[in-house]
DNA sequence: ATGGTGGAAAGTCCA
């Protein structure tokens, strides 16, 4: 099985690409991030014809909006966090496939350092931390996965002087990251390529891609369980050099 | 010095 999480940045400009693919790749399930379309403007039908029956998504104008494509069936849907917190913002998609609880989500940018974003981020963070770990145990099989909108370490940004400290590699930012690590989440691409200079995100503005200043803040976190079944983690690069493209390249765990 | 690019949408906000 292989699942998948992509930040499409939109995903009526991103469709020819999702549906290419969708055909090139065949993910058993895709978690998608930014939506950006309210939810009567979810392309359902396409994405049934593609071979996606299982659809489960949770949009919003303008801003956010989450999704999980499926070729087979989600169980006990759940959209955001469910703890009578802030539902304001379309950050969270969960279903049980095949056994495996998949949460994708997209979390809070932060926007500055300081700022009352960059304070709910954080508070985001504790929510999910607190909603796992309230309901679930590390030996459970769990895929967390998503645009976590951080850079774990220095491996993970192109220039770790530059980065030192900025929005999405500071410590408080980090910290939140880490407490899944210490709960028992597994980081299966870092556990694989402990040097490796690998992102998922390169900034549209000057050149970033082509000069690789790019960052790893997409990740796919896997317990125990799931991780002893994880043959393969692949950051799919090449789709970031298409025409026109997201900023963020696909991520995806295959499972034995 | 507050830019550069891209997407929402129709003036800015967000990333």
């Amino acid at each position: 099985m292989q699942v998948v999480t992509w930040n499409v940045n939109s995903l009526r400009a991103r469709m020819a690409h999702l549906l290419r693919f969708l055909d090139e790749v065949s993910p058993d399930v895709v978690c998608l991030q930014e939506l950006k379309l309210t939810d009567d403007l979810f392309p359902a039908k396409v994405l049934r014809e593609a071979g996606y029956p299982h659809l489960v998504w949770w949009g919003q104008k303008n801003y956010n909006g989450v999704a999980m494509l499926s070729k087979h069936p989600i169980d006990a849907p759940q959209k955001g966090i469910d703890d009578g917190g802030d539902r304001s913002q379309s950050r969270l998609i969960a279903g049980t496939v095949n056994g495996i609880r998949i949460i994708g989500v997209y979390a809070p940018n932060g926007t500055r350092l300081g700022s009352e974003p960059f304070a709910f981020k954080l508070s985001w963070y504790d929510r999910l931390f607190e909603m796992i770990a309230s309901r679930h145990r590390p030996s459970d099989p769990i895929i967390l996965c998503g645009d976590l909108n951080i850079a774990p370490d220095d491996p993970d940004v192109w220039d770790p002087f530059r980065c030192d400290g900025i929005l999405l590699c500071h410590p408080l930012e980090r910290e939140r990251f880490q407490r899944f690590l210490d709960w028992g989440f597994v980081d299966p691409f870092r556990e694989r390529h402990p040097f490796a200079n690998t992102f998922s995100w390169w900034d549209y503005q000057q050149m970033g891609f082509q000069r690789n200043h790019g960052l790893r803040i997409d990740h796919t976190l896997l317990t125990a369980p799931v991780d002893a079944r994880c043959s393969e983690v692949t950051i799919h690069a090449n789709v970031r050099g298409w025409t026109s493209p997201s900023d963020h390249a696909p991520v995806s765990v295959t499972l034995s």
